[in-house]
DNA sequence: CGGACAAGTCTACGATCGTAGAGTTATAAA
DNA sequence: TTTATAACTCTACGATCGTAGACTTGTCCG
């Protein structure tokens, strides 16, 4: 449903990326679980049975799809850290990112929805610890790199499930100013630290 | 499982509670979609036909179930905010209660794992918009309470979840202390504000 | 002691899930 | 144009889901 769905010429390359493209529109919404194959495989323009083909099966196209979501990171982490002003920066893109209408990203949405699958959840780990908490704590300086880093995701995860995904309507409805001067400085404590 | 599956003689009122209390349970750790009436019932010793006996049908049960999971807070705000040092007292709770072995808490559980199901999400915002905020609103001082309360309950869910459901290993293996003195500053911010 | 009514179970339905292998069709080289 | 092969679909299985009404059994009052 994303884009071309119809007529696309017998292209294993094409179709296995509009399978992956559909999987992660589809995971994101209704969680591991939630998707089914048959769902994934018509947003693509296929049969389900063409899915497994592919992927081999569910789970290992779960995992190349959170892997997909994930190169686009939970939080643009490039440059904002650098910024002269992270702080305000991380908040300013945090509240731009998670505005109400904006969709919501395929990485964090696919998490929060299959973090009832135990499988899934293992999977997710694996990408948070990698990826984003790597990423932010090699930006970091001074003690508790690491745990600094954890608490930053932790804020912004906890503010887009709070924003995007319950819809809390003090944070939805709010003026975006407001709430980016209440977290800028959250962030420049816990990027600058003593 | 919880208690005494065994031998309850035939009693209305205790087979109702010990049916909801199986709920609590299955619903926290599967979430919505993925927990089966079956597996509740069999939680309860009996079977999944009295279940809708008594509760009408699987969304009354999850509704009855939140709610009754959400009488014991998110986090536990009585008193906490009144603090001399509220912060530290938050910061100090959240750390306790969300230590790497204790049983996380099912409101919150119940929340995370259901927000793929659409409708288990809608009845999770009326939940939190209702109670828990509201509660931690009416205790602040100053401007923009509601938003404030709302952060607050960003980071404290959002700590939960990279803690205990995802199990970040920053913060789920580090030295409790250091994570209280990291909160610490973060909640006093937002409780006290400029 | 024995009937009445509530408490609880049995069997089964239709739907949907992931999976499976055999079958069909379009494409590109010869 | 013929043909080989990759691309794709069809039909179906077994399991599990929520739901449904008929059935059985335990308990308490008279």
């Amino acid at each position: 449903m994303t884009s071309e769905t119809r007529s696309r010429k017998r292209d294993a390359a094409a179709t296995r990326a509009a399978i992956l493209a559909s999987a992660r529109e589809v995971f994101a919404r209704s969680g591991y679980d939630g998707a089914g194959l048959r769902e994934i495989a018509a947003g693509a323009g296929v049969t389900a049975m063409l899915v497994r083909r592919y992927f081999g099966g569910k789970e290992q196209l779960f995992a190349e799809a959170i892997a997909a979501a994930n190169s686009a990171p939970i939080i643009a982490t490039e440059g904002v850290l650098k910024d002269e002003h992270p702080g305000a920066a991380i908040a300013q893109a945090l509240v731009q990112i998670t505005e109400p209408g904006a969709k919501p990203l395929d990485g964090f949405l696919i998490l929060l929805n299959s973090a009832s699958s135990v499988r899934a959840a293992q999977i997710g780990r694996d990408v948070i610890e990698c990826a984003p908490q790597k990423t932010v704590a090699a930006m970091l300086e001074g003690e508790n790199v690491e745990q600094r880093a954890a608490l930053i995701l932790s804020l912004v995860a906890g503010f887009q499930m709070m924003r995007q995904a319950i819809g809390l309507s003090a944070l939805a409805d709010s003026d975006p100013k407001v709430l980016e001067n209440l977290l800028t400085p959250l962030f420049e404590r816990l990027v600058k630290e003593v």
